[in-house]
RNA sequence: GGCGCUAUCGUCUAACGGUUAGGACGGAGCCCUCUCAAGGCUUAAAUAAGGGUUCGAUUCCCUUUAGCGCUACCA
């Protein structure tokens, strides 16, 4: 039975990087009919907050992600104690009594550390006896160290993999106040949990010479392991919240208005590839043609500026799928953006804008900046100036608008009808139908870029229109300061 | 410092000894057009450097360079 798992620690909100590795989790159980896992690894009782947990939760819920069994390491402490001191048992680790170096000394010792001297050699009575006495150990792993022993395995990503034992400090696996690090917690859970492959970050990769040793020790044959690359910033540094903000956490894609798969197909695209230049995939695409043969060994770079935290590409996918979504589903997802932004927006209207705009925004937040004249009462200031068409002069946008006023108020409010009218309308002014639309729209929208001009008249409705025209030529009017004319 | 991993257009990537090194995003240009989009067409843009192996290297080997990771009683 094919079981992996998605071990994330509850120390920060939901990195784009841990979404990925969940994901590939993910497809690989999906594609193999396996069991997803989430296991929360909060073994370090300092830094886990709730906040983290929740934001865990809440994006993996946003990006419409499940799994199948769920675990605490926290509350398993007992199995993982019980592991470590099996190893011990075997004479396989042992009680080291140095007091914990300090930041300084470490950076001393640096360089080719292994183990602390004396330790590893104290008698089994000595030891016991020390520990009795109560004198506090971190119990370490005993690293064989005769000859030139490798320590092996094979990654399903980066092949081959070897180490020699002698390269390999003697790592802890049960800290002074006998909580299990997490090397120890990890594999102990892995095995208890029967994880049949370890997908993760490249992170881990020299950490997995250590985990192999702690499976043997415990008698056990490892997983499979497939380290997966590392989703990097522009100038090649690791994705961090403090050095790149926003970037790193999947709740801005959500905030900004992504469409949870248009975020998925993009994380897919970082380091794994169908290798049959298909760039947009639906869920189910991706599962079927997800494998390790796929994914690649360098990192992967996450392409943002510090004027836009969004990956171009990402970007496009986005603006791609919202443009496959059936409107009714558009104008449903677009709402609450539209509130958000303080628009009137009602199911009703936005299920008549959706069309209108389904192919010019790119996030479902876009919608408050290109639909709000659907939405608002009384239209934002815009510049008189803007009413003037190329080529024209206030002259003609007064013209223009006056034709439209009389024209509107005859016209049938259809696409149809208003076409064949405005460009009568045009004909009759002898200028071009750009000339002729050019001054309706601002007067109507507020802004030159909108958009197709039949369709918006007809959501607006006559009344709306008659209304913004007319205050329109009012501004033409009375605005005598202002003298701008367009060339 | 030690150990491990990696290296194709600006970015994401294809190629698994023989290609004019392909695609996508982004950029530029043209077309379409009531503006903006969308769409269509065109275009610039890469094998980190140096050695081998080979009839032939992006591809295999070595060196250099660069980047990343691990080197904690963090995960």
């Amino acid at each position: 039975m094919l079981r992996v798992r998605f071990a994330p620690s509850p120390t920060g909100y939901l990195h784009i990087g841990s979404a990925r590795t969940f994901i590939f989790n993910w497809l690989y159980a999906r594609r193999n009919r396996g069991t997803m896992i989430l296991r929360i690894d909060d073994t370090d009782v300092d830094r886990n907050t709730q906040a983290s947990l929740d934001s865990i939760f809440d994006g993996l819920k946003w990006l419409d992600l499940d799994w199948d069994e769920e675990y605490y390491q926290s509350q398993r402490g007992d199995l993982h104690r019980q592991m470590a001191w099996a190893i011990f048992e075997r004479g396989l680790a042992y009680r080291d009594f140095t007091p914990a170096a300090t930041a300084e000394e470490k950076e001393h010792a640096g360089a080719g550390w292994l183990c602390n001297p004396g330790m590893r050699e104290l008698s089994a009575e000595e030891s016991q006896r020390r520990a009795d006495a109560g004198e506090p150990f971190v119990l370490r792993f005993r690293v064989p160290r005769e000859g030139s022993l490798a320590v092996e395995f094979q990654d399903a990503v980066y092949g081959e993999q070897s180490k020699l034992a002698a390269d390999i400090e003697d790592f802890a696996l049960l800290r002074s106040n006998g909580v299990p690090t997490y090397h120890l917690a990890s594999c102990a859970d892995d095995l208890d949990l029967r994880i049949s492959h370890i997908i993760r970050g490249q992170d881990h990769l020299t950490n997995t010479f250590k985990h192999v040793l702690i499976f043997e020790a415990l008698g056990a044959k490892p997983p499979q392991f497939a380290h997966l690359p590392l989703l990097i910033a522009p100038d090649g540094s690791k994705l961090s919240k403090r050095k790149h903000g926003p970037v790193v956490s999947v709740t801005t894609y959500r905030d900004a208005g992504f469409l949870p798969h248009a975020y998925i197909n993009f994380l897919c695209l970082l380091g794994w590839s169908p290798k049959d230049n298909r760039e947009q995939l639906t869920r189910e695409e991706l599962i079927l043609a997800f494998s390790f043969d796929g994914i690649h060994r360098h990192n992967a770079v996450v392409n943002f500026t510090d004027e836009d935290p969004i990956d171009p590409k990402a970007m496009w996918l986005n603006a791609e799928l919202i443009r496959t979504l059936p409107v009714e589903e558009l104008a449903r997802q677009m709402l609450p953006f539209a509130c958000a932004a303080g628009l009137r927006a009602d199911p009703g209207k936005m299920l008549r804008v959706a069309p209108l705009v389904q192919e010019r925004i790119k996030t479902l937040r876009d919608v408050a900046s290109m639909a709000d004249f659907f939405f608002v009462d009384e239209l934002a200031p815009y510049d008189p100036a803007e009413l003037v068409p190329q080529k024209g002069d206030r002259a003609m946008a007064l013209g223009v608008l006056q034709a439209a006023r009389n024209i509107l108020q005859e016209a049938v409010f259809s696409h149809a009808g208003l076409e064949a009218a405005l460009r009568g309308g045009a004909e009759q002014l002898k200028i071009k139908v750009g000339q002729m639309f050019q001054p309706i729209r601002v007067a109507v929208c507020g802004r030159k870029n909108a958009p197709p001009l039949f369709e918006t008249l007809e959501v607006l409705g006559r009344e709306t229109c008659l209304k913004r025209i007319e205050k329109a030529i009012e501004m033409l009017q009375g605005d005598h300061a202002s003298t701008t004319e367009r060339g």
